[in-house]
DNA sequence: TATGAATGAGATTTCATTCAT
DNA sequence: CATGAATGAAATCTCATTCAT
């Protein structure tokens, strides 16, 4: 909005790689800064302090990823129990957009994700697994009454919910194409989808 | 080896505790030692240092882990592809050694698997991956060359092992009692096996 | 000078709260220049340095104070000694005129007294008790002449000028209506006058 | 206690002479340690940190102080009202021993009564002027019936708590010397007891 | 067998101030 | 008339580690 904000941008380029390297626990601000030519204290000037400056870094992203979020588990609030046969495409296109999203920006999510220990994001996927886990829950109580002599396994819903959000992260460590990866996430979305139908009921009592 | 070895003794308890509550990285050697009525160098006649210390921690239910890991690896490189239908049994007897030693040694496996960062532990969960991945491989080998035009999924496999890994760790920070682990361990290690069988394999080409 | 003062007078206004809550050293410019809508550097432009925003604020209300003072102490030096008999009611006159003039500027005088720690006027009492202190010093010297074997005894003199300041200062403290501190600073006026008369004086040698 | 206490004892004269000079919140740990040939962080190991330094070194002054006025107290408590007349020499007996106790520990008491802004102690004349406050209730009261028609002033009262205090704050700033300093508070403490006595009441209603 | 003392490097943060625009 | 950007110096504190004794 100002005429350059070069350093603004710098200091959050340099920030991305030390955050990505060292975690933001033990990034070091002095690092950053010099790196970026400048001094701690303008740290403090364009941001307000050092979870400041990682919100720069990612809150375009997060906002993104937690829309994307919010609108997966809405469309599965609404979505028909008959219809579970066929919900693999609905299933598949959640994945591709997450995969897309996730790849489109791919520091700031591996930052989110994997190194934000010590920051006010660090238990974002256990949260996100929490939304998941709530929006899931209707579902399944409709998919458990279904079937009497049947109830829901919280647990196993739970860990649906987490190895979901995991699958996600664990493709985003080990596959750097996104080509790949849409290809990759595919069986073990498949996999989810079906597991799931068969796993989330326990026999009641 | 036995006259006075109270503080070492005391020494690992306080720090099996503040590591446990802190993580390794943010415990506080001082802590540590003031707990347990000495100086931090005694960590350092006793002990190598910080990551000596974890390691006196750790060290005994660690080496039982790769134990049981080595052991589970071997039987599953000598078991036979056909006998598949119903290594079911056999899972679920690795699950529950697994299990019980988990939880024979809690504390120190929680900070094993979740509270090593920034220590030489910290890639425990990898290497464990690792060395199951490399395990199950041969397996796999078999079974995908049983059938004509199939092939490993080699990132499913992958998956596969990282979830069975994943697993037994989501049991252990979600369930503290072993009795309830050894349920809600079951249907999930049973969805693992079948669907091991079934996605293992992509199409060739 | 009449244009558009609205900043310089957010200013001031804003940094009379922030001086009066945190005083003078502990003070910050940055929250003192947003809570009136500017940057630092207006300050810079508009005043000289932190220390010029402070004289700004408590300029006026300074002035009126020496000018209290300077007449006050001419009085005193043409006061005849044989009238201190009744010169209760000029003490009072002035106590009057003084607490009405503290009052009116409440904030400046507790931020000129009180609160100006590490200002150019962190001193200013002590500035006051010294003017006091010379300016009633012509009128001891006559009083302790009058008395043969009799001088004045220089600390009780000073203490004297010391206490009167601190009985104002006290009071502004202690009493913010200016209705009740009329009341209260009365005993204490008659009592310094009454005690001055009588321990000005110590024996000769 | 140990061999040697002398890098204790150096920071304690250097910390000494650097809160006496700048006061505690401008003093530099810093400078402090520099001046004493050590590093800041032999501070937060010989001391806990700032204010345990502080603590270090005017506590024992401190003690002795609160124990003189504690006892004042009870003495003043347990006193006849009857008795007033003579009571002046109690009060030099108090004064002489106030004096002896500040000027045996002349820098510590300075630190504590004059430089111990931002620290612990920065209220401790207040606290003391508290103390001697409901101390002298009593008397007052006592002193209030026997006369009817009158009560105790409430703000007189306070006012002569304070500067008794502030009158050996002032002897302590204005007079280096423990035999003047003896022979300047006599008169003070002879007024301050003479007028206690003459403007503690004033009229009913 | 351990202590007590101390280091040295680092951390984040705060601030008044400057100055080109 | 004032901003926005940035400096540079200083602040307190924390920590793992060392080592003579």
């Amino acid at each position: 909005m100002s005429v350059d904000n070069k350093s603004r941008e710098r200091l959050i380029e340099c920030a991305k790689k030390e955050f990505l390297e060292k975690g933001f626990a033990k990034a070091s601000l002095r690092n950053i800064c010099a790196q970026a030519g400048l001094t701690t204290g303008a740290v403090y000037f364009l941001f307000k302090d050092k979870n400041g400056l990682l919100e720069a870094v990612v809150s375009a992203p997060l906002g993104e990823l937690m829309q994307l979020m919010r609108s997966h588990i809405a469309e599965e609030e609404h979505s028909d129990i008959a219809a579970y046969s066929h919900v693999a495409g609905d299933h598949d296109y959640f994945a591709d957009e997450m995969v897309k999203l996730l790849y489109s920006h791919y520091d700031e999510m591996m930052i989110l994700l994997e190194k934000s220990q010590g920051s006010q994001f660090e238990n974002l996927p256990d949260k996100v697994i929490e939304m998941l886990d709530n929006g899931y829950m209707r579902a399944a109580q409709l998919y458990a009454d279904a079937m009497p002599g049947k109830r829901i396994n919280r647990y196993m819903l739970h860990w649906f919910s987490h190895i979901q959000v995991d699958a996600f992260i664990h493709l985003l460590t080990h596959e750097r194409d996104m080509q790949k990866a849409l290809e990759k996430i595919k069986p073990v979305l498949d996999m989810l989808v079906k597991s799931w139908v068969e796993y989330i009921r326990e026999d009641d009592k």
